[in-house]
DNA sequence: AACTCAGGGCCAAAA
DNA sequence: TTTTGGCCCTGAGTT
């Protein structure tokens, strides 16, 4: 079977079966499915560049605000809006206003209906990414701000694909004609109804965040997770997946660089290959002494050789034990991430696969919610305040992700292949061979980065103090606890320093070796974020996920 | 130096 | 009386 990434691929009746070999998806013009593109864009085409106004900034004249859908003035405080939501986000900000709901939260925002709920309004500035540091504490006039890059960089993204999107016109009008019933974007933002907006492939782009399916929220995934009390074991299921049909925005070359036969290229890969049961279904959950993360997988830990006596001579060992304590059971993870990916291929029916990037996507997102599980009911986290549990996850979320993966390659992953959370294997060659600059250049350092932690041969302990290491950063701006954060990275550090230096009594410089690989670990963080946003900027990301909040916070 | 454009302020209109 | 939103001013960054 094939999955493809970013939605390129030809809808035909072969789409979702086995083909041998690896193929590099080519864009085709008539596979760009009508509806997911903007009906502004459509007119532009047919009407003459000459027709926009003459102060408009090119490329603006079709945009159509996020919020409420009338037209954009410019870039306001994050992203391009109209002229009424940057005066109203302005004022709520610098009044510091609180607005209630008096209805469920989730109020049709037009031009006509944006006045009657101040609330409904701001959360969706919120949710599409309208940024409160924008608004000048200081109220100076003029200048530019620091989003200056940003703008440019997204400016130029619109412009690219405004040409791409010229230079297939003629198919994708034909595509327009013999599909009229698909609901335009013009007409779509005047829909009161989010049920029917979510289903729509452009929504995203004429909302980025708002809360799809389930009405809007007036909090963010991350702040749900972390306000609430009585969460249970398993992670909410983040609502967005499966929405969204293959966007065809955005640039073809970084399109291309994620084109691959995913299911060809799995090595060892425990799912069976066919179409209709590409995602079994979950094994049971596993006990937390599973040393594997799939059933189907069996896969042996090659390292995390500490043995109990060595943990037992270490006067840290105690306080290594607690840490350990709350590592999460890859065996269940595991599970959950099958589980829901196959709950999600069920939902979209055997024509319609998800593509590779979602999946990965949906992976990461899982695994991210695990993490944030983890650090919640870690000891020493959980007893800061949630504003810093906040803050500090916010900072590290991506650095948390990339050691989880790391710590996978190093304790299941075989030479040459990138070891999945759902225990499946993908031979780096063939994600190589057909990824572009970017992610070729990510894979390739983090198998650097992986080569270079098993010959330090890293044990589980030592995982897991890196992990605290990165979540308790006291240099994190607005930490309330700042003391409390230091102390337990201090501790966390002597813990490390003590337990390399009586568990690997032959690698003297260990405790330093792993150190320096923490900014390595950052690089690649943040490389992962910047390959996200771009993606996320394509609107290849799926809204109100945990992973696109993340990079809301952190990317302005 | 001139131009650009995003943030802030003003104020008539609307609620 | 408060809020909205269109218009204009300002000034750092760009050309």
């Amino acid at each position: 079977m094939r999955i493809n990434l970013g939605g390129l691929v030809p809808v035909s009746p072969k789409a979702g079966m086995d083909l041998p070999g690896l193929h590099l998806e080519q864009p085709h013009p008539l596979a760009q499915h009508p509806a997911e593109i903007p009906q502004v864009l459509l007119d532009l085409e047919e009407t003459s560049t000459s027709q926009e106004p003459k102060t408009e900034p090119r490329g603006r004249a079709e945009e159509s605000c996020p919020i409420c859908g009338d037209r954009v003035s410019g870039y306001h405080y994050g992203l391009l809006t109209c002229e009424s939501c940057k005066g109203f986000f302005k004022r709520s900000v610098q009044n510091n206003k609180h607005y209630a709901c008096a209805e469920r939260q989730s109020c049709p925002m037009n031009p006509s209906q944006r006045k009657r709920c101040p609330y409904c309004r701001f959360q969706k500035c919120l949710a599409v990414g309208m940024k409160r540091e924008a608004v000048r504490a200081d109220r100076m006039r003029g200048g530019r701000n620091k989003f200056g890059p940003f703008y440019r960089r997204d400016r130029q993204m619109k412009q690219q694909r405004v040409y791409d999107r010229r230079s297939t016109a003629p198919y994708r009008i034909k595509m327009e004609m013999k599909q009229t019933c698909q609901p335009t974007p013009q007409s779509d933002h005047l829909m009161t109804g989010h049920s029917n907006a979510f289903l729509r492939s452009d929504y995203f782009h004429q909302s980025q965040m708002f809360p799809c399916g389930t009405g809007q929220s007036d909090t963010t995934p991350l702040q749900d997770y972390m306000m609430s009390t009585d969460r249970g074991p398993t992670p909410p299921a983040p609502p967005y997946l499966g929405l969204y049909p293959p966007n065809i925005h955005g640039d073809p070359q970084e399109r291309r660089e994620t084109v691959f036969n995913y299911a060809s290229s799995l090595a060892n890969s425990p799912v069976p290959s066919s179409a209709s049961n590409f995602f079994p279904p979950p094994s049971p959950a596993l006990p937390s002494t599973h040393s594997t993360p799939n059933s189907t997988a069996p896969m042996t830990p090659v390292l995390f050789p500490t043995s109990v006596s060595t943990l037992l001579c270490n006067p840290s060992a105690n306080f290594l034990g607690q840490l350990l304590e709350g590592e999460p059971d890859e065996g269940r993870l595991c599970d959950k991430v099958l589980a829901s990916l196959q709950r999600e291929q069920v939902n979209r029916g055997k024509h319609d696969c998800l593509n590779t990037f979602s999946i990965m996507c949906k992976m990461a997102d899982l695994t991210l919610f695990g993490l944030v599980e983890w650090a919640r009911s870690s000891i020493f986290f959980k007893d800061l305040k949630v504003e810093d549990q906040m803050v500090l996850l916010q900072s590290c979320w991506s650095e948390l992700l990339v050691l989880d993966h790391l710590s996978r390659q190093v304790t299941y992953g075989k030479e040459g292949c990138i070891y999945l959370v759902t225990g499946q294997q993908i031979a780096v060659f063939n994600i190589l061979s057909q990824a572009g600059v970017t992610l070729s250049s990510l894979v390739s350092r983090t198998q650097d980065l992986v080569s270079k932690l098993k010959a330090l041969q890293l044990d589980k302990p030592e995982f897991v103090c890196l992990k605290y290491l990165v979540l308790f950063n006291p240099d994190v701006k607005s930490v309330q606890s700042r003391r409390q954060v230091e102390e337990t990275q201090e501790r966390v550090n002597r813990a490390l320093m003590e337990h390399t230096q009586l568990s690997h009594q032959g690698h003297p410089d260990k405790f330093g070796q792993l150190l320096l690989r923490l900014p390595e670990v950052r690089g690649i963080s943040l490389q992962v974020e910047e390959y996200l946003y771009q993606r996320h900027l394509l609107g290849d990301l799926p809204c109100n996920s945990l992973l696109t909040e993340m990079l809301h916070t952190k990317h302005i």
